[in-house]
DNA sequence: CACAACATGTAAGATGTTACATGATTGA
DNA sequence: TCAATCATGTAACATCTTACATGTTGTG
């Protein structure tokens, strides 16, 4: 996923600490793109060592202190390169287990296969009603990224769906 | 991905070695699906380990030695449940870097975005047109998988250029 | 003879998940 | 007072990539 670049580009905006930068994130992704403090924490000291954000304790509210981060010169430059070259690489990937599964329909009988990829869609109907709902609600304050990954989702549902019906066919 | 689980899946039908597994799953997989030996050796070494293959070494021609692998009854069971769980789950992943840039895509001027979301298109379409063409020279004889693979590519493709020609369209 | 293809690996590092561990503050 | 939330981390493990290291065999 590289959180690496998600830290930077909210760095880029202002300083954050730890916590708050796992809030912040996961408030405009919903669901779609949890973060673990586990990957959080070592990323943001790793982020330090190669000197691409600088780390500093504040006091907070009584006895709490908080490890506020900001992003360097370096830093701040580095996170520009890599955004200008997003652009440039399609990275769609399509190895997922389910796809890898597939790859051993052949072994089943025919009724086996059929009521898999039955099972499937039916899973990918739900999810799809599940995100279409959450998509109705959302209303101008939602921020414009939560929308966009909301609909990216449900277009890939839709492929997804769309290719198991084909295989169905095709058995 | 878990290679773990293809090399489970060949391994289920006949033994293999190292090598031959490798050259199996990409002549199925093209390009769509690379592995390396970095990833395939310490994995076998892995499910060995783990009593869910056993291996032994054979004499090829003359000097070179093979070390073919076996699925055990363990490894068996242990794959056919994997298989059956696979209808259940559905996995589809947005998490990819692209996505990521876009959450950054208001600090940029108007036009750099549309810029941005343009080239990505162009590289879109040049990566269907790439697919498309493959998919025509498909034969009776290409296996089945191949062509479902490609296809699933080609469908993500289109669910990826809708949803940034939507984007575009909102700027 | 040179080069492609066959055959097996290791080492280092990136990236991520899950479970564990600790302690303060706020609100019911 | 008790639970939720705030706040920071570590340890173990899983997965995968890239680069390196070694040697054989077949073919032009």
């Amino acid at each position: 996923m590289s959180l690496k670049y998600a830290i930077l580009g909210l760095l880029d905006q202002e300083p954050h600490y730890g916590y708050e930068i796992k809030q912040k994130f996961e408030h405009m992704m919903g669901d779609l793109w949890p973060v673990s403090y586990g990957q959080l924490y070592p990323t943001l000291r790793k982020l330090a060592e190669d000197d691409l954000v600088t780390m500093k304790t504040v006091q907070g509210k009584k006895a709490v202190e908080k490890n506020v981060y900001s992003i360097t010169g370096t830093g701040s430059s580095f996170f520009s390169s890599w955004l200008l070259n997003q652009k440039k690489k399609v990275q769609i990937s399509i190895k997922d287990e389910f796809t890898l599964s597939l790859f051993f329909l052949d072994r089943m009988d025919k009724y086996e296969a059929q009521d898999m990829l039955r099972t499937k869609l039916q899973e990918l109907h739900e999810k799809q009603r599940k995100y279409a709902d959450e998509y109705k609600l959302y209303t101008d304050n939602t921020p414009r990224y939560k929308k966009a990954l909301t609909r990216k989702m449900l277009l890939h549902l839709d492929a997804e769906q769309k290719w198991i019906e084909e295989l169905l066919q095709a058995l």
